[in-house]
DNA sequence: CGCGGGTTTGATGATGCTCAAGCCCGGTGG
DNA sequence: CCACCGGGCTTGAGCATCATCAAACCCGCG
């Protein structure tokens, strides 16, 4: 199962790594597996992890005054789930990750994962461009959720991650885009006859 | 002027920055005046360079089919204004940056910035930091944008940038919230009375 | 068969947008 | 000094979008 992060790593690097890298990267990661619903980490909890997810799918979410759930981050195979603030700062989490179907997960502490990254050169490579890419991507969606209305958001949706819309019901993709489920449905009706 | 970004860097960092450092940091910056509306990077446009602001305010937006535009960062002392997306992977940018009042700024390449985080342990800290702080502004306000109504928005920008309602005037709040200025205005109206 | 989770649909209402008018205020020029 | 202008803010009326709520439906599964 720990076949899956080497090549991982190994595919956002030019550097190779060496059967002793991959043996301090194997040993740096606890696997565990989550039932479904299992939480990984719950609202005032510190965040002792990140989870890389080899199979399965984790959803990160905010819970409102009124019980109502706000999907932020949805992740599946070969995505991560944690929450950086906590984790960075050790303060009690604002958000409740859980895995929405049975998933199998590697799990690193942070120190570990600094190692990693000062140590492994095609480590380090990875986690530059991982920084770059989780802020476009987070940049994105405020900018989305900002200034477009809820079809088009999802219609962007659809481009950027159409795999998201095979993998999640429907009212997880509504929470995702910060819209009403019924609502989901009528664009979605829209969409097809038009 | 650059003693400004000196005393910024080291305000990040236990290190502290020798004379020679200093002499470096200094000679990759360059200063630069923009007047007010000034355009430091316009849609379409490579991002060269990062902009430090000594003193003065710019926005960073999108500007819509209708031609609308929507703010997506707001940067005044002491803060940065730049496309980390286009600068990192050389495509042309979706976003405006222009200044809002009249704006020093300190200038820097990628590149330039790269070597000072690799040789300067300081500034090294620093980017271990932002990067952190950057990420997590981002998804609280993507969190905000997705799960909160327009008048608790409000209340998140008063109590987290309070300055930027001293800063800014209300239209440009209005579309940093996301909403129309004629909303904000009523919804200040229902508050100072409540 | 009946249950549970998910989706669809209609009726209704709240929230926020649009448009237009009017106000305030500081700056400019007669 | 006053008239005028421009930018920004406020306000009201009407409207579009999206949320809410309730009912019905669909389908896989025990």
């Amino acid at each position: 199962m720990c076949d899956t992060i080497i090549k991982y790593f190994q595919g956002y690097a030019a550097t190779s790594l060496s059967a002793d890298e991959i043996d301090r990267i194997n040993s740096a990661f606890i696997p565990k597996r989550f039932r479904k619903r299992q939480y990984f980490l719950q609202e005032g909890d510190v965040c002792k992890y990140g989870a890389f997810i080899v199979k399965g799918a984790m959803r990160q979410y905010t819970v409102d005054s009124k019980g109502e759930e706000h999907i932020i981050h949805l992740a599946i195979e070969n995505w991560w789930a944690n929450d950086r603030e906590s984790q960075k700062t050790g303060t009690p989490s604002k958000y409740f990750i859980d895995a929405w179907e049975e998933t199998d997960a590697l799990l690193i502490t942070r120190d570990r994962m600094y190692e990693l990254i000062t140590n492994i050169p095609a480590v380090k490579e990875w986690s530059l461009k991982m920084e770059e890419i989780h802020f476009i991507a987070v940049q994105r969606r405020l900018n989305e959720a900002i200034s477009l209305c809820a079809e088009d958001r999802y219609y962007e949706l659809e481009r950027t991650y159409p795999e998201f819309l095979q993998r999640f019901p429907q009212h997880i993709i509504a929470s995702y885009l910060g819209i009403n489920r019924d609502t989901l449905s009528r664009i979605r009706r829209r969409t097809v006859k038009g």
